[in-house]
DNA sequence: AGGCGTCAATACGGTAGCGTATGGTCCGGC
DNA sequence: GCCGGACCATACGCTACCGTATTGACGCCT
């Protein structure tokens, strides 16, 4: 049965990856596996043997990927739209604190670091990437620029802990990071 | 081989659920897996089989100890230790903060909670007991109720975050968790 | 001493997933 | 028209693990 007969297409490696690091946010890494990923794209592990070497190809595939479009993606977008630094603050809470889909990927990706120290010293560098924007953003706000550290890594704690709180209620609600907002600045 | 011969000794469900919860902190829920787990424990899966139905029952039991004895633990300490409420807020964070082995359970059932809606339901139950019992020693600091209740969010998302951060360094140090305290209070 | 309850070893069948090998289909260039 | 490369299907062997069934070791009670 060709792809064609079945009304699937050919797909790349960008595919795989894409659809790996679909089932990485709903499963975590351990769901990530070769047949049932291919039963979802809807070919058979033959593909991705041709696309991959092997399932741990995969797993760096999909970090390599994640480390390029997904780490600074949320700054540049902050940064094109402009703004005071306070609007840029806001604006950055506002996109983190919602953006369920992200925040999918984002927990799931720091589980996998637990278990990956390559994954874990990815995450380390996407973190002092964000943490030192944020301090940025505060020292342009007149925070000085060792309290703007410290403040800049509870806001960045404050965020990564929304993405695990199982009560969503209270990772939530605007009044909370407006009031972390205050605190802060 | 009987056990005794081995040099092993016979063992009861609750070595299997400390065995269990000790590989989940470690490789997550995904690890615990029955035939692995005996043999770390030195027996076969024929003892496993005695003391649970099946693997789910192990889980069950899993979830059952942590809610029974995991969660309230560290509120009974502090509390148990007594001191004025900011003495309690102070040994909450420093305790919360440090311990790395409770650091790693705490965050192995968050990412089981991704997955499980009945670990998700049991980690809010927790999240709410844990947030009122900050909120109530920030009230007798003297913040008004409401404003407790955002900063006592806060403070745990903080907490929540530091199990998650991949970069310990943004997590540790005293002078985080001093400034965050006197941000709150 | 015999019997019973508790716990463990072993052997077994079944399934899911990994990786390989091989051949088939489609498509563009010549 | 055919040829080679890109991509996929299929069949296969292998391992890890699940759950069951059966038997065996050990302690305790009478």
């Amino acid at each position: 049965m060709s792809p064609a007969e079945r009304g699937g297409a050919r797909i790349g490696r960008s595919e795989w990856i894409r659809g790996a690091l679909d089932v990485l946010a709903r499963e975590g890494i351990a769901g990530v596996r070769v047949e049932p990923l291919a039963a979802r794209l809807n070919v058979t592990k033959g593909s991705f043997y041709w696309h991959f070497a092997d399932r741990e190809a995969l797993h760096k595939a999909m970090l390599d990927h994640w480390r390029a479009v997904g780490t600074g993606e949320i700054i540049t977008r902050i940064e094109c739209a402009g703004g005071t630094a306070r609007a840029r603050l806001r604006r950055l809470i506002a996109i983190t604190a919602r953006n369920a889909k992200g925040a999918q990927l984002e927990g799931a990706m720091r589980g996998w670091a637990r278990q990956d120290p390559r994954v874990a010293s990815a995450m380390a560098a996407a973190d002092r990437e964000r943490i030192a924007y944020v301090a940025g953003l505060l020292c342009a706000l007149g925070v000085k620029p060792a309290a703007a550290d410290l403040r800049a890594r509870i806001l960045y704690l404050a965020l990564i802990g929304s993405y695990f709180s199982a009560a969503q209620r209270f990772a939530t609600g605007h009044d909370l990071w407006r009031e972390l907002e205050a605190l802060i600045t």
